[in-house]
DNA sequence: ATAGAAGGATGGTAGGACCATTGAACAATT
DNA sequence: AATTGTTCAATGGTCCTACCATCCTTCTAT
């Protein structure tokens, strides 16, 4: 009995695909999305105007409208009005990647814990990426940037302050020559910025200059763990105060 | 001289955000988003009609569905036709992280490489969580995964083999308590399989089950550095075949 | 009881009309 | 000659209406 069922599935395969209704919009988005996999279509490219689109695929402009608007949001391609209007392909950025994360945290799929948490285990081997492959240059930045923070700090200037010191992940990050771990980084702290703009005010986390010319020191002197121990040490605390606050 | 320029900056502030033209359908995915972050909507919710939901917007039923088509290929909501249809919250699923990353690879913005190197890294640390945070009944679902694969091995079911290999590392993220990292890895995964699936063929490494065999055996014996050096010698001969296959 | 037919609700698509914005060519003014 | 204002065409943004396809419910005939 049982190898009779065996048999079966073994040569019949019983598991089919399942149908999927195709909506011509998909379908659009498809064929698009396969020119730019084939290299056909590469960033700065112009797609036809709608009308003639829609006119090429043999459709409505409605159906092909809701194509375009679903490329524009993941990021393929940005809408522009006028006469030097038009469907160009973009260059890639993470901002669809920022906003998929930030409907999971709405959507109670994934909490500001967990973000803050993975965040802090990449950024850990971030720095050891980097201690291997960052060069004077990256380091001449990562100084420049935390100059710079500490003058908004003394400016008072608290907004670009953020922005500052969120670009130091990047720019720590980008170190690593992966442009992936890059963005991921990118998106975790863009999210993390918004979430404490909304909640957290203007509260800044003592000792944070010196703890990063520390990370940096370390950086130099190629000791991964004395940096990724010294910047986990801050992240955390920073990771401490987000739970305290969300409660 | 310095000081002065110094000054008026600080003063003037002369840096004005750019001003955007919200249209329709971004003006109603953010109410429909604020809602989520509220809490007002949750997933299994059912939003109204298009037509009923364009009348209370006030704005055309094309707008609309554009907004809808929004949300949905963010994987916000669904959509169901008929007469039990209409737009319901999901739960949040890794999957417009997936579209997006496969995007960002076909715009040429994150090379296969950088991808699988970026998988390696982060596996290599969810190893480590692992041993810490494992339970006995995580490693059972592990052992039957295996022995599922080697199964399907025997069987040459290469296509349910390729994904149970997928669901290994899914599994083994999940026990990192870690949802986000859960997710990231499905994601960087799927992609993987689907690029093997059209580039490599059925091709198979050697000794994949045992190898995992020893990574369950190190896990069990919460032995992290072991566990984190066989997975990623096994990782990084796929990283190479994928290399080798891409050019 | 069960199978089938009819109807209603809902998303999917088409097509036309009009508006708003953009940039370029052209005209008017200083 | 340079600047300013005007017109015009291209293009995306929005609305509207009509119709189709699909799914569920309900009714009906057997």
């Amino acid at each position: 009995m049982l190898s009779d069922e065996d048999a079966i599935e073994t040569r019949e395969r019983p598991q089919f695909n399942q149908v999927r209704t195709a909506r011509i919009f998909e379908e659009i988005c498809g064929r698009i999305r396969d020119q730019l996999a084939s290299g056909a279509l590469k960033p700065g490219d112009k797609l036809p105007a709608e009308r003639e689109l829609a006119r090429q695929f043999g459709v409505g402009r409605n159906a092909l409208r809701e194509a375009l608007r679903s490329l524009e949001n993941a990021g393929v391609i940005s809408l522009g009005k006028g006469a030097k209007g038009g469907a160009f392909i973009r260059e890639g950025t993470p901002g669809a990647i920022t906003v998929a994360l930030t409907d999971l945290v709405h959507l109670g799929s994934v909490s500001m814990e967990e973000l803050t948490e993975a965040r802090i285990f990449i950024l850990e081997f971030v720095v050891h990426l980097a201690c291997q492959r960052a060069t004077d240059d990256d380091f001449e930045l990562l100084e420049r940037n935390i100059d710079y923070t500490e003058e908004l700090t003394r400016k008072r200037l608290f907004d670009e302050r953020m922005e500052a010191t969120a670009e130091f992940y990047n720019l720590l990050a980008r170190t690593t020559g992966n442009r992936l771990i890059a963005m991921i980084i990118d998106s975790l702290t863009d999210i993390l910025r918004s979430f404490m703009k909304s909640h957290a005010g203007n509260r800044t986390l003592d000792g944070l200059i010196e703890s990063r010319r520390r990370v940096l020191r370390h950086l130099r002197a190629r000791h991964p763990d004395a940096a990724a121990r010294e910047l986990t040490q801050q992240l955390t605390s920073l990771h401490h105060l987000l739970t305290a606050t969300s409660e």
